[in-house]
Formats: structure tokens, sequence, C-alpha cells
DNA sequence: CTTCAAGTTTTGTCCTAGACAAATTGGACG
DNA sequence: CGTCCAATTTGTCTAGGACAAAACTTGAAG
């Protein structure tokens, strides 16, 4: 048999499904049904490793596993490109967006980048961030989910992007005026560009930023800020994760800090979020510039 | 109580030992014995968390569990600041890194990023990633090994590093010449900052290198190695990833990708090692150098 | 027609305990 | 002193069962 086959600690890895979520659904839905080694193993073929990655896929975008797991193949694959296509259609600049992910889809990433650089200095940052990153961002999640675009393409995609906000950011000149804005995002949320894109429009105001990457355990949060001398902690949450965490995750990390260091969440994840208290909810890269306004006119007050 | 508990998946989490080993060593060795909460499920207090972390450093460097699980806490202690004592010691170097290491200590970004700037204007690149970086890495690694680096402060080293590299890398000319070599890192493997010295220097050596961040399902490591038509797939491996699992780990990827790509795995995780059929294991950054002359002296040839 | 609370179903994670193969060690023998 | 085989060590897999938390429904009240 040439066919390659994967043992459940593979498939664990590659589609993300714990080995206990993979033997139940195999107990509760009758699939995946892998065959057996010499040693009585489970062995999945690379067809069902593949349904259980659409399945992944769809699940991530909403659907129920119930659902999915009883569904024939043809179902399945016909659930994959609903798009409700109410993408942001803003003319010419969509066309000009829609090329740039050609770029990436073409694995072109000299000429991503280029064409990227080019944004940037007609743009400048504050516009190559609100009217460049952010939709480009939001339409490769949106490509994601819809299965035009691969995992890699995204993680390509991403890396890129990661780095010309970073170049950017960097070759601002180092202020010290404004506030010190801690950035970082909590365990399990690993998402990055959110936070980037934040960073770069806090600097082109002058504020100083102290970037600590992603996945802080809150503890280390605290100490951080309190290490930092930070005015402000800005977290970032992406829509993948999971919202109804949030507010208890915030009210305890609230507690941790001095009740005069603000704390500021961000990110697609609070658009749809009650407030919370103690809390300053960024609903969007606007909303943010308003609320580092606010705090220098209370600063100064 | 006001002691901290963690449940099992926290302490998988946090210890990297897994669900079922932290299981077997309850039953066989009598250690971890954590309480249970009011479901029944297990609930490790810190103190036992801490020791797990303890055990499981020391089984990184060479000890063996059944060993170390029989010990009193004091022995175990007596093992731990072990450090052999050769740390890179040339002299003036060594002080000057250890300024650096200082800078980060006193959480002081700015003064970092000028001073490695500096280094890295006297230096050059190559100079810079295998005599700054690379040390300064380890360095860090050592420092939160035995506690006097804090998370925070390793999480701020390792994103102002980045952001240095990825600098340094933007600036090169786009080389066309040499071989397209795919990076990334396989799931759980999220350390990044060996990629980027391995990029570095690559690209001074004029390939092309295709850098896709971490954590790539080893299926779409596949299909990105395709769709680039690269012609090396280069791996990072840190300390931290499970040296054991790495062997089966490459040869499935092996047999992913077409014979006639090569496949190369790098990183202080693969030191040592034995060898893998079909893989080159880069011992060091000399070593990465060399394996792609020799790439370029068979493609030629 | 919306909103909120209570009930029901779905779903993931944890549990126990046994089996076995792969890796490592120790010792015997050349 | 090296080499090979046996004994031990060690991690991962297996099987269902149990249960709590999340998500959906339903129904009542504003």
């Amino acid at each position: 048999m040439n066919n390659p086959c994967f043992n459940i600690a593979a498939v664990e890895r590659d589609t993300g499904l714990s080995k206990d979520v993979l033997r139940m659904w195999e107990r509760r839905y009758g699939f995946p049904v892998p065959e057996r080694d010499a040693n009585g193993e489970r062995s999945y073929p690379a067809a069902q490793v593949e349904r259980l990655r659409l399945i992944k896929r769809l699940m991530d975008m909403g659907h129920r596993p119930g659902k999915l797991l009883a569904m024939p193949e043809t179902d399945l694959a016909s659930l994959a490109p609903r798009r409700p296509a109410p993408r942001s259609a803003t003319g010419q600049d969509d066309g000009e967006l829609a090329e740039l992910l050609t770029l990436v889809k073409q694995h072109d990433a000299h000429g991503y980048q280029r064409a990227m650089q080019q944004r940037l200095a007609r743009q400048g940052l504050q516009h190559f961030v609100q009217d460049t990153v952010a939709p480009l961002t939001r339409r490769v999640g949106e490509a994601w989910e819809d299965g035009s675009f691969e995992v890699f393409e995204e993680h390509l995609f991403t890396e890129l992007t990661k780095r010309l906000l970073r170049q950017a950011i960097a070759a601002l000149p180092g202020a010290t005026r404004g506030p010190r804005i801690l950035l970082t995002s909590v365990p399990d949320e690993v998402h990055v560009l959110g936070l980037l894109m934040a960073e770069a429009l806090f600097a082109l105001e002058g504020a100083e930023c102290i970037p600590l990457g992603t996945q802080m355990p809150l503890l280390e949060i605290g100490r951080a800020a309190n290490a930092h001398q930070a005015d402000i902690v800005g977290l970032s949450f992406s829509v993948a994760f999971p919202q109804r965490r949030i507010p208890a995750l915030m009210q305890d990390l609230r507690q941790l800090l001095p009740a005069s260091v603000h704390l500021w969440a961000g990110g697609n994840g609070v658009q749809r979020l009650g407030s919370i208290e103690g809390v300053r909810l960024l609903t969007s890269l606007d909303d943010a510039l308003g609320a580092l306004a606010a705090w220098r006119a209370a600063a100064a007050g």
C-alpha cells in the first residue's frame, strides 16, 4: 500500500483535533473510521484526514460538529464556499486589494512586498494601516474560510505583512511624548497582526509602545506592566478567540493591575462584546486613536 | 485555600508533559500526587508543578525519569544548578553580551535596540548573527532556566531581536541566484529566532528564502514546498522540543516531499540527534552554510 | 416582536486500568 | 575493549464510562 497513513498523534498534529475528540467522534458519530495497523492501532488514510481538516474548518466558521459529521461528503463540500457577499466594495481600491491577494495566491513574495512597499510610500503609514493592511487582513480571513486560501498561503501573507509593519514601525522616530503602552495578547491567542497595526498607529502618535509578542500569561502581564511602568495595557483578540472567555479574562487581569493603569482590548474578537467594567473596548482602529486622544486629554487635565 | 491549583490540561501546557505521562507517573512512581477537586479531577498544587518543571528540565539535560522521580526534593535541587561552566567565555565579548542582557533586564527597549543596531553595523550581518544573536539567545535560554529572567523579559528580548533580524533581512537585495529554501517549523514548535538566523545567513548567500512562520502542519509543508517549487525545506527545532519525536516526524515529512527536495533540520534541538535517513541535520549555523555550499556544488556538477 | 430565563441536547475533556513496542541499560561473551 | 542479547524502563495507545460546560430551544413576560 503506497497510500500514506497517519497514526492518531499525526492526525492530532495536522488537524488540531485532540486524540480524545477523534476517538469520541468515531464512537459517537461513526466518523472517522480509521483502519488498524498490525498492533491494532488506528491508522487514518489520507482521505479521512483531508475530510477532517475540512470539517475543522467548517467548525471554525460556526458549524456544529454533530451536523457536519452526519453529512455525506458531497453536502460537506457544498457548505464550504458559502460567502454571503457583504465584502467591503469600495470600487477601485477593492480591485487593488484583490491584486495584492492575487500576488500572495501566486506565491510571489517579492512582488507582494514590492507592491506593499509602494503602497506604504504612497499612502503613508497611517492610511496604509487603515486602508490597506486592515481590509487585506479581513479579506485573507474570508478567503481562508471559503477555502480559496491554503493554510500555508495565509502563513506567508502573515509573515510578509508582519515584516512590512515592523519595518515601518522601526523607521519611526523613537518618541517619548505619549503614554507608555504595553501591547500583548493572552495565552491561546496567537494572532499578532492586530497588535502590530495598533502599535503602528500609536507609535505614529508618539506613544511609547512596548511589544511583548503574543501569549503572555496574565500574571506575567501584571509583572510586565509594573516593571515597565506602563500607563496602558493593550490586548488584542482575534475572531478565532472564544468570545465568552473574554469578559472573565479581562476582569481577572483588571484585578492584577493597579487602578491607575488603563486596560484596553481591541481586535475583531471584541466587536460584538458588551461593555466590561474597567476596560476600554476598542471597536476599530479609529476608536483606538480616539482612546489615545482621550487618555492624553485626561492626563493633561 | 488561596493557593492556586492547576488542572491537568494546564499542567500539560506549563510543563510540556502530556496528560498520559502525568497519569502514568502518578500510577508508577507515586509522583505527582495531585489533590482532587469537587468532581474528582486532578488538581495540582503549584509546588508540584514547580517540581515537575524542574524534572522536565533535568530530563532535557539527559537524566532519566525513573531516577528523578524516586529522588527526594533536596537531591533534585542539587542536580539543578549544574551549569557546567562552558559558557562561551571569550573575554571581552562575553562582557559586551552581558551588557546587552542587562539592558533587557532593565527593560530598556530603546537602549537595547540602539546597542544592537550599533553592533550590527560594526559586525556586519553574518558576524552579527553568529557572534551576537546566537550566543545571546543561548544566554537568555540559560537565564530563563535558572530563573534570573522573567517570562515577560524573555518575550521582550525575543520580540525586539526578531525585529532587528527581520529588518536586516529586508534590507538585503532580493537575490535569485541560489536555491529556493522554504523555512518553517512543525506544530508545537513556536520558537522562531533560529529560523530567522538561518534565513539571514542564507539570504546573505543569495538564496531565496520563503519564510512561513512557525507551526505548519506537515501536510501543509508538503503543499507549500510543491506550490513554491522549493529546492530545500528547512525546519527548526528548539531545545524545548521533545527530541524523541523528531526522527519519526522527519521521516513522515520526508515521505510527503518529492525525493528531489532536500530536507534540512537545524536548531539546538537537533544537536544530540543521531542521523536520520534522507535528512541533513544542521549542527550549527556554520554547518548550515556548509550545507548550502554543498547543495550548490551538487547542483552545478 | 424582542428579551430573558429555564430546560434540553450536544460536545469536549477527564477518568481508570491494561497492553505493548521502542528505547535504554546491564551483563555475558568473544 | 567491543558486540550482542536479554531485562528493564518508559511513553503511547486502547476501551468505555462519566460529567460539566457550552449551545441551542422553548416558553413566558415585557
